[in-house]
DNA sequence: GCCCAGGGGGCTC
DNA sequence: GAGCCCCATGGG
């Protein structure tokens, strides 16, 4: 896993993930991203700045119209404005400081996180991960697609197992886990995309490339 | 016109 | 509990 690390971190070099000034924004992108382009998401979380609506308690506040009209670029705008909101409740019910995200334990944040409405898996983990520093392994779909084609699962993918191998394997540092997992995210967009280009990925030899047709889909 | 993008909820069987 | 469908905009 360290040599997948080092050969894609050699290629696409730092990625500087994840963009944002606060845990709040950071908890705000990890929702407004799922299913959307990192570039859309950047425009919702603008319009949200420019209204004053980017810390604990100001989507509450605001109300779910108000949210999706401002969020509409991100896509998924009613489900979203629905789902912000309720990061907002929960968010405020633990302490607008924030503080709680970095100080208490992972994996009881984590079963609270699942909880709130709109997070999933991958949310949650993003939220510890990236907002919160706690060395918790991102898995999302390109991860499972990049590790089908290098042979290293079976289909079909599970959330859990794939990020216990990384976790078995990597040493329990959040920046490894935070550089780690926008790698796969290049790699995924990039050379090991739907329609792979495998004279041009950084992983080589590594990768036995098996034939395309033996792979699904996302 | 088609496909994809830094998923998750809800319904059916 | 697996298999679908829905959400929705913006760019290649």
């Amino acid at each position: 896993m360290l040599d997948i690390y080092r050969r894609l971190f050699a290629f696409y070099g730092p990625q500087g993930w994840w963009p944002a000034e606060t845990p709040f924004e950071m908890c705000v992108g990890a929702i407004l991203t799922q299913a959307t382009a990192w570039r859309n998401v950047e425009i919702a979380i603008a319009r949200l700045k420019d209204n004053n609506l980017l810390s604990p308690g100001s989507l509450v506040a605001a109300g779910e119209e108000v949210v999706a009209e401002l969020i509409r670029p991100s896509g998924y705008y009613r489900q979203k404005a629905k789902r912000l909101i309720a990061l907002d409740r929960y968010i405020l019910s633990r302490g607008s400081s924030m503080d709680w995200l970095k100080e208490e334990d992972p994996q009881r944040l984590r079963q609270e996180l699942l909880a709130v409405h709109g997070i999933g898996p991958e949310t949650a983990d993003s939220i510890l991960l990236y907002a919160g520093g706690h060395p918790v392994f991102v898995v999302d779909s390109y991860t499972g697609r990049i590790l089908l084609r290098l042979g290293l699962i079976d289909p079909p993918p599970d959330y859990h197992r794939i990020q216990q191998m990384f976790m078995d394997e990597l040493p329990k540092d959040p920046a490894l886990y935070q550089e780690y997992h926008a790698l796969i995210v290049a790699l995924g967009k990039g050379a090991c995309n739907p329609k792979p280009k495998c004279g041009l990925c950084p992983l080589g030899d590594i990768c036995r490339a098996l034939p395309e047709s033996t792979f699904p889909r996302g």
